[in-house]
DNA sequence: CATACCTCCTGAGAGC
DNA sequence: TGCTCTCAGGAGGTAT
C-alpha cells in the first residue's frame, strides 16, 4: 500500500506499543522464504533485544534494537500489501501472514504481531547497526524525504539537461525523493498542472520550486489525515486513514476531472498508470504542441517561466498597507486545496489586497506562516486579525498583527479541540466554534491582546436526522447579540441554536481563568443556556443580527431555508422563511449569511447551484428579492463594503473573489471575477 | 550510462 | 454461475 504518508501511519501506530518493548521471538511461518529465515535465525542469536524506536525512511519501517550482542536494525519494506498487525491469539490467525513476533511491552503485557503480506513483495531483513550507515543497502541511496523535499531548483534543472525520463518517472525513482509512490505523484502533477509523460528537463526552476512545494503540502496534509487508506487497508491498531477521501485523480481513470470535467487519461510509467487530465496540464509533452489559441482559449498562463505565487513567497507586490484605506483579507485553504494554478492565482492561507475606489483588488501581501484559516474577524480593540487555523488534529486559535514584516502570526493557540471554522470576540474575550468537535472553546487575550491563553472547552453533545452529517454536535458558528446578552452558537449537528447568557457565562470563565489551572472541558448540560430548536435535519449553519438585536436570521446547510427567531422571547421558536436560494429540487448546501450595512437586506451564498440570494427585512419577516448565480463555483463567504456599495463573494472552488455592485434598493449586480485566490474560505474587508 | 520493460505474487472487479 | 482479463500503495533485474 503504502507510500510515505502510509508507512508513517503505520510507523506512528506501531511505535504506540513496541517503543521499549523487548523482542521475545521471531517466527517464521513461510520456510521457504530465505529472508525471513534468515532474520528468524539471526534473532535467534540475539538474545535480549530491546526495541530503542521505530523509525521511518521513505517507505521503509526500520526497528532500532539494542542487544547485549550491539545495536541491530530491523529493515521492512511492506511494497504492496505488507504490513503488522496485532493479534488476539484467542481468535484465528488470518490468512497471507508470513512471520509473528512475540514481544513483551513496556508495561509488561506480552503481544503478538503478525506480518501480512498477501502479494508476499513485501521484506524484512536484519542489519547490524554499522551496515545501515555503509553498506550498499538501497536504504542508503534514498533521496531526501518527500516531506521536506526543498532542493536546489538551479541545480536539477541543470542536472536534468539532456535527459529524458519524464518527470513521474523522476518522482517516482526513490533515489531523488523519498516516500512518493503512484498516488501522491498523480495528485501533485496534477495539483502543478504537469503532464507526467513530461520530461523532468522540460521544468524551470520555478516548475521545480513549485513542484517541491506542492509535494509537501500535500504529504503533510496526507498525514495528518492518516495517509490513504484504499480497499481494507488498516493500520496495526485497526485504524483507517481519510486521505483517499481527497484523491483528485488517483482512481479515477476515465471519470470526469473534478477541476474541469474532462474525461481523465493515464499514462504509462515504470510498468504502471499515472492518471492525469488531458485538459488542465498547462505544460504538455512536447512543446511544439503548445499552441496559442490553445493556450488563451483556455486562460492558462502564456509562459510556464512565468513566477508563480506560492505559499512560501513572502510578498507579492512591494505596495504597503498604508497606502490605501480599504483592505480585503482573504482566509481560506489555499496551502492545500491545489489547483493547476492559472497566472496570478495566489496560494496563501491568508492574504491581504487593497481595494481601489473603482473596487479593484490589488494583492499587497500573504502571510506563509498561517495555514487553513477558516475564519478571520478584526480585534475591535486594535489593528490586529484573530483566525482560527482548522488544521488535522488540534485546531489554533491566530493572533495576526497585519503590519508586522513577520509572515508569521504573533500567537497560535492550541485550542483544546478539532475543526474550528468560527469565532467572535467579545473584550477580552474569544470564542471558536469548533465543527470538528463540536464545542466552544473560550480563550482569554493577554492586556496587549498579543496573545491568549485557552480557559476552557464547553463541549455540545446529540445528534440529529442526518446520518452522514449530523452524526454528532458540529459547531459552526458563534457570536454575540448586539446588546451582549447572550453567546450564541448554532450547532449544525444538533440541529440548534444555542444561547449561553454572557454575563454569567464570563464570571464562570474569569474564576477559571483565575485558578491559572489547565482548561477544563465542560459538558454544555452543565453550562447554562436555552436550546433553540429547528426542524429534524435541517443543519443550522450561520446566524446574523437585525441591528436591533430582536431578530436573528439564521441559515440552515441541509435545508437550504433561511429561518427567523425572535430572540426577544424567553424561548425563541424558530420561523420558516423560505429557501435560501437556488430551486427546489436543488442540491444546495448554503454558507454565509450576511447583513447589509444599510440594516434592510440580507445576502445569502448558495453552495451547489452557486447563487446569491438577497432578501429584504421587514421586522422580523424577510423576503427574498433575488437569485443570481455568483459568478463562480462553490460561494463560500460573503462581504459586504462598509458602505454598503460592493459585496464580494469567495468561491472555494472556483478560486477566485468576484464583485457585485449593490444598489440603493439593496439588489446586487455583476459578478465579475476579481482576484484569483485558491480555495478561499472567508472575508474581511476593512478600513 | 540511462531508460523501458518485465517480474515477483494474490485478489477484486468487470465483462462475457 | 464461472471463466478470462486487467489492474492494484513497489522496486529490482535485465534487455536495449
Ligand atoms: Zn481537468
Amino acid at each position: 500500500m503504502p507510500e510515505l504518508p502510509e508507512v508513517e501511519q503505520m510507523r506512528r501506530s506501531l511505535a504506540r506499543r513496541l517503543e521499549h518493548a523487548h523482542l521475545l521471538m521471531f517466527i517464521s511461518l513461510r520456510p521457504g522464504f530465505p529472508d525471513l529465515t534468515t532474520v528468524a535465525l539471526g534473532l535467534e542469536a540475539i538474545r535480549d533485544a530491546a526495541i530503542r524506536r521505530i523509525d521511518r525512511r521513505g517507505k521503509y519501517l526500520i526497528w532500532r534494537l539494542d542487544s547485549p550482542e550491539g545495536s541491530f536494525a530491523l529493515v521492512c519494506h511492506p511494497r504492496m500489501t505488507g504490513h503488522f498487525l496485532w493479534h488476539d491469539e484467542t481468535q484465528p490467525l488470518p490468512p497471507h501472514i508470513h512471520a509473528m513476533v512475540r514481544i513483551l511491552d513496556s508495561s509488561g503485557e506480552p503481544g503478538l504481531l503478525l506480518w501480512q503480506d498477501v502479494r508476499r513483495f513485501g521484506t524484512l531483513e536484519l542489519l547490524p547497526a554499522g551496515r545501515l550507515e555503509t553498506g550498499p543497502h538501497a536504504l542508503l541511496r534514498l533521496g531526501p524525504e518527500a516531506d521536506s523535499w526543498r532542493p536546489d531548483a538551479a541545480a536539477l534543472v541543470r542536472a536534468e539537461r539532456g535527459r529524458r525520463r519524464s518527470i513521474a518517472a523522476w518522482l517516482l525513482d526513490q533515489e531523488n525523493v523519498a516516500g512518493l509512490g503512484a498516488i501522491y505523484v498523480t495528485e501533485a502533477l496534477h495539483a502543478c498542472g504537469l503532464d507526467p509523460a513530461t520530461p523532468a528537463s522540460r521544468l524551470s526552476r520555478p516548475d521545480w520550486q513549485r513542484l517541491s512545494a506542492v509535494v509537501r503540502d500535500l504529504l503533510r496534509w496526507a498525514q495528518a489525515r492518516g495517509g490513504s487508506s484504499i480497499s481494507d487497508y488498516v493500520d496495526s491498531d485497526g485504524g483507517r486513514g481519510s486521505f483517499q477521501l481527497e484523491h483528485r485523480i488517483y482512481g479515477r481513470y476515465r471519470e470526469a476531472c473534478p477541476d474541469c470535467g474532462t474525461t481523465l487519461g493515464r499514462r504509462a510509467v515504470g510498468g504502471r498508470h499515472i492518471g492525469y487530465c488531458p485538459r488542465c496540464v498547462r505544460l504538455p509533452r512536447f512543446r511544439h504542441l503548445a499552441k496559442q489559441d490553445d493556450i488563451r482559449h483556455r486562460g492558462r498562463i502564456e509562459s510556464v517561466e512565468k513566477p508563480v505565487c506560492d505559499s512560501s513567497s513572502e510578498r507579492i507586490s512591494p505596495m504597503s498597507a498604508q497606502n490605501t484605506s480599504r483592505m480585503l483579507y482573504v482566509g481560506g485553504y489555499g496551502g492545500r486545496r491545489i489547483d493547476p494554478a492559472p497566472a496570478g492565482l495566489v496560494t496563501a492561507s491568508l492574504s491581504a489586497w487593497s481595494v481601489t475606489d473603482t473596487g479593484e483588488l490589488t494583492p499587497v501581501r500573504t502571510f506563509a506562516g498561517v495555514r487553513d484559516s477558516s475564519y478571520v474577524i478584526p480585534d475591535p480593540a486594535g489593528d490586529l486579525l484573530l483566525a482560527v487555523q482548522e488544521s488535522g488534529r488540534g485546531g489554533r486559535f491566530l493572533i495576526v498583527d497585519p503590519r508586522s514584516d513577520s509572515d508569521d502570526p504573533l500567537a497560535a493557540v492550541n485550542i483544546g479541540a478539532g475543526g474550528p471554522c468560527h469565532l467572535t470576540v467579545h473584550g477580552s474575550w474569544v470564542f471558536t466554534a469548533n465543527y470538528g468537535s463540536g464545542s466552544i472553546s473560550c480563550l482569554r487575550l493577554a492586556d496587549d491582546h498579543r496573545q491568549a491563553r485557552l480557559v476552557a472547552v464547553i463541549q455540545h453533545s446529540g445528534s440529529s436526522a442526518n446520518p452522514g452529517r449530523q452524526e454528532g454536535p458540529h459547531t459552526h458558528w458563534v457570536g454575540i447579540d448586539p446588546a451582549s446578552c447572550y453567546l450564541y452558537a448554532v450547532d449544525l449537528g444538533i440541529d440548534a441554536v444555542l444561547r449561553y447568557p454572557l454575563s454569567a457565562l464570563l464570571e464562570r470563565l474569569e474564576t477559571l481563568s483565575a485558578a491559572d489551572a489547565a482548561a477544563p472541558t465542560l459538558d454544555f448540560a452543565e453550562v447554562r443556556h436555552d436550546r433553540i430548536v429547528f426542524p429534524d435535519g435541517e443543519g443550522p449553519r450561520h446566524m446574523v443580527f437585525s441591528p436591533d438585536g430582536h431578530c436573528g436570521f439564521v441559515v440552515t446547510e441541509l435545508g437550504n431555508r433561511v429561518f427567523a427567531l425572535d430572540l426577544t422571547e424567553a424561548l425563541p421558536a424558530v420561523r420558516d422563511l423560505g429557501l435560501a436560494g437556488g430551486s427546489e429540487g436543488e442540491a444546495n448546501y448554503p454558507a454565509a449569511i450576511r447583513l447589509a450595512p444599510d440594516g434592510r437586506h440580507l445576502a445569502t451564498s448558495i453552495r451547489g447551484s452557486n447563487r446569491i440570494g438577497i432578501f429584504v427585512l421587514d421586522g422580523a419577516t424577510a423576503t427574498r428579492i433575488q437569485n443570481l448565480p455568483c459568478g463562480g463555483v462553490w460561494p463560500r463567504d460573503l462581504f459586504y463594503a462598509a458602505d454598503g456599495r460592493t459585496l464580494w463573494c469567495a468561491n472555494e472552488q472556483s478560486h477566485e473573489i468576484t464583485r457585485f455592485t449593490v444598489a440603493a434598493d439593496g439588489t446586487i449586480a455583476g459578478g465579475e471575477s476579481v482576484a484569483r485566490v485558491s480555495a478561499p474560505a472567508c472575508l474581511l474587508e476593512v478600513l
